[in-house]
DNA sequence: TTCGATTTGATTGTGCGCAATTAAATTTCA
DNA sequence: TGAAATTTAATTGCGCACAATCAAATCGAA
């Protein structure tokens, strides 16, 4: 077996925007949260911030390390993130007394209430994408099945 | 049919981050860029930079608009980005004199050369995704009829 | 117990990504 | 033709995203 070389066609058309897989995917995931943009402009929030609202919400209290694990971010994107969320009064962030490495972070009153106004948020978002249900499954089956392999 | 509300076992699974399309879509399109970036580092390219030269070396010139409708990018991305890359001589900008309106980029000698050490990197993140053609090829496909859903 | 290794967050610096605005060139059409 | 509308980039400002580094707290083995 050969391997491909810029002189191949093999090389060529894999070097082609149209025949990646990784670009759909970056494009794809940008226009999403442009379509999120003006639902969660309402709730001034960002999509990224939306994220650790949806784990606060079902979670309650993380700490910066879980929060970390579960969006696949590090401190450097969550740090400064947090502290935005926490001038605008959705959070407070603490250190861990039994561990004082770690910092807890824990819903306000307001990032409570917060969800009752989000909770229209995903099915608007379906109805934007209005795809079929099967199709939906299907393709968030295999991304999370794709994010292992990545991650 | 009633609507979901924050009350209904809907909204609240709605709102759970596994059950949702775009996390793992957003994750992924992360992870696929951090396993591009030790390849791409070595060419000192970041993964739009490289996008953009995929354009490149596929098409020849290409206005900045022409850049942005194919990669989704707008000119307050794309404008810095190709000045970076106009300093380190992959590319040249210059006015189109037929509509001075438009910029058109092009390829230096370098940028012209980089593209045959480029072409062992697609083949290089296949064998990192180790993903079998047949899932390959239809998440590919199935990515792009979501990026029709989005654009 | 103590000191080296590990864990955890914070900080710094660079590069996107995008909304909003500005400015210049071109096109349109009355 | 000439003013208004449109097109195209550039600029500005803010918020991620992440690599690299640092500092503090904790853990663990000798």
């Amino acid at each position: 077996m050969n391997k491909p070389t810029v002189h191949s066609p093999e090389a060529a058309a894999l070097l082609k925007l149209d025949n990646q897989l990784c670009f759909p995917l970056y494009a794809a995931s940008r226009m999403f949260t442009k379509a999120y943009q003006p639902l969660l402009q309402e709730l001034d929030l960002t999509y990224p911030q939306y994220l650790v609202l949806l784990l606060l919400w079902e979670h309650g209290e993380r700490t910066v390390k879980q929060l970390g694990e579960e969006l696949l971010l590090d401190s450097g994107t969550l740090t400064p993130l947090l502290k935005r969320m926490e001038q605008r009064q959705w959070l407070t962030r603490r250190r861990d007394l039994r561990d004082e490495r770690s910092v807890i972070i824990g819903l306000t009153e307001s990032g409570q209430q917060l969800r009752e106004r989000a909770c229209a948020v995903p099915a608007a978002l379906l109805e934007k994408l209005d795809m079929p249900e099967a199709e939906f499954n299907q393709l968030r089956t295999q991304l999370k099945h794709l994010l292992t392999l990545l991650a």
